[in-house]
DNA sequence: GTGACATGTCGAATCGATTCGATACCGACA
DNA sequence: TGTCGGTATCGAATCGATTCGACATGTCAC
């Protein structure tokens, strides 16, 4: 009964058929008499045959028809991120009519180790996506080079070789503090991502701010300087999280000197702040301004609605797709940088009048 | 220079042993001198080796090392649970260590299509786990069936020859019950999870809940009638999403004769119903008790601190992966049902005092 | 000195499909 | 009648590894 599976040559036995015959009846690459077709597809049937093993078919073509995607770390941590899950989403849609499915790749075993998670040297994958840019040294950047894997690196520092995807945050951010400076605002801070894997949370010096690993932590402050601003306080934060916008929230404004606007390097951060300052007793934007980065929709912060930069996810994700269709295509896709798009919400107004 | 990647072959010749000593010397399956390791590992450097193909090893052993994970649809609307994420986090952890990848499958192609994306046909994957609960006749179940894929079931109704995940809400939504009732709540009303794939939103009535396709949905209900609670009202929702626990707050609590107590499917939606009530002017616990299920930690809710059933998300990952690994080894896995945990938080109180 | 045994290496078969080139057959056309 | 062209089928090679059994060599004990 449950013997060993049937394989294509049983199919082409029982229907007494060649077994590049019977190869032709399933793939339909070939010309193929409609009966004898037919006659290989009953035969299929009844042994219980469910098509070509892919395994068999893989290593012929030499393709696996996967697509990795390299998570930062803790899948928990990425995807507790709404960003990281939108653009996984746009990315699945694109490759998923293409026949190409999505294995979720942790980057490093363990949280500190440098060490290099075993699936990316040794899963089977067509192309690599490494979802959170990979910094200049990055073992996995490293790893999957070794291996002659095409990748495709996204929000991340360009790299000789590797294809780009990113958006235009450094602009973002600079047009944000434009319209925050257009309101009136002289003393703004800011929240920042994670500066690199050590991942601490507090107040940044200028020698931290110069150490910062990570390229989009780097870039979104960049765009601050673009705009003529120079924070009057940078704060670190370990994650794009609520709870570590909250913590930032609650100690730029009780500082003695607490700006009158906090721009945020994500949507997440800015959210916790808002809460801050709810909680603190401050209204928004009356009392303190504060904005975000992603554009993404929050209806748990209502009534208030969050002034931020809308990058478009769903593209993202698509655009790693299209990249990822050509890098197997064998093409070298142009980098690519999508446009943002400042969103005024409720959350931001001219400042205090100063008292006394 | 970039000819056909190197082969085992390749380096066997270059080192000047056979293909099955260089085999060896990769996979140390067998006896093998150290100089003559060393010297293969040397060639397989210099000729920009980087260790076995994938592709040939998996045809072999007959094994991808691959567990498909086959989410509801869209992966947008799974992954803004934060139950789904957790889970799945769990369950890559556990699976990380045993080389094995996770595939991401969606289920469906279209939304409202019955049709069964072509991945779950043709993806190599030697497990494959569907995450929540496919319903009786699924056409996805059916598929893996046929194509002879060991299975994982979570939160489904039991299903002949497929392993099963799950937790005991049934018995947690009671004990939250009956931990209401004991509070001296009478006029209690609920808010459930989808009922099947229309997803509809609204109040339901008994026709209509008699006809929910959803276990996880069904089960969670009768919790309640097993604690003696006939809901004042049932509210079905599209997703557990707070903007749907929102609406269904602002409907409920805005009715003729308000419950004095919602208890919510989910803590997503319970947050919602919060969120409703705010809005309302009313007060949590003193107007109106919430209470969810699941468990989550939601920072933005403060000062809020949710009442509800808490389910050991992390340990259902490792136990799906524990279920993986005994289909891998050709047992079947017991089905297993994990306790869950009366969680009591801010937003339960004993009712309001009768006005008039 | 010889048999028993462990160690290292190799050749060939195998996993399950795809695909190229050859062959056989048919009707049409000159 | 001989040839050309197209269709349908088949045989054999191929993808890149793993693994089993055979064989050669070396060591030890009796």
């Amino acid at each position: 009964m449950s013997n060993p599976r049937p394989t294509l040559a049983d199919v082409a036995s029982s229907a007494r058929v060649s077994v590049s015959t019977a190869s032709l009846a399933f793939s339909g690459a070939g010309p193929i008499a409609a009966e004898t077709r037919r006659r290989v597809l009953a035969a299929a049937d009844e042994l219980g045959y469910s098509g070509p093993n892919p395994l068999g078919r893989q290593l012929r073509s030499g393709r696996s028809g996967i697509v990795g995607v390299i998570i930062g770390d803790a899948l928990r941590r990425s995807f507790r991120d709404p960003v990281s899950v939108q653009t996984l989403d746009g990315l699945v849609s694109t490759l998923g009519p293409l026949g190409l499915g999505v294995l979720l790749v942790p980057g490093s075993t363990a949280p500190g180790a440098p060490a290099v998670d075993p699936l990316v040297e040794s899963a089977a994958m067509d192309v690599a996506v490494i979802m959170w840019g990979g910094t200049a040294g990055d073992p996995v950047l490293a790893a999957l080079r070794r291996r002659g894997t095409p990748t495709v690196l996204v929000e991340g520092a360009p790299v000789e070789g590797v294809a780009a995807i990113g958006i235009d945050d450094r602009a973002g951010i600079a047009r944000l503090g434009a319209y925050l400076l257009e309101l009136g605002h002289e003393r703004i801070a800011t929240v920042t991502l994670a500066f690199s894997h050590d991942r601490r949370e507090g107040l940044a010096d200028a020698d931290r701010v110069a150490s910062i690993a990570w390229e989009i932590t780097r870039r979104r402050l960049e765009g601050l300087s673009d705009a003529g601003i120079s924070p009057v306080a940078i704060w670190e934060t370990p994650a794009s999280l609520v709870e570590h916008g909250t913590a930032a929230g609650r100690a730029l404004l009780t500082s003695p000197e607490p700006p009158t606007a906090i721009i945020a390097q994500s949507d997440l951060l800015a959210a916790g702040v808002v809460l801050a300052a709810r909680e603190l007793g401050l209204r928004v934007p009356q009392d303190v301004s504060v904005a975000g980065f992603d554009g993404l929709d929050l209806p748990w912060l209502a009534p208030d609605v969050l002034t931020s930069v809308a990058q478009p996810l769903a593209e993202k994700g698509a655009a790693i797709g299209h990249a990822v269709e050509a890098l197997l295509a064998g093409s070298t896709p142009p980098p690519q940088i999508l446009p943002v798009a400042l969103r005024p919400g409720t959350t931001t107004g001219p400042p205090p009048q100063k008292r006394s």
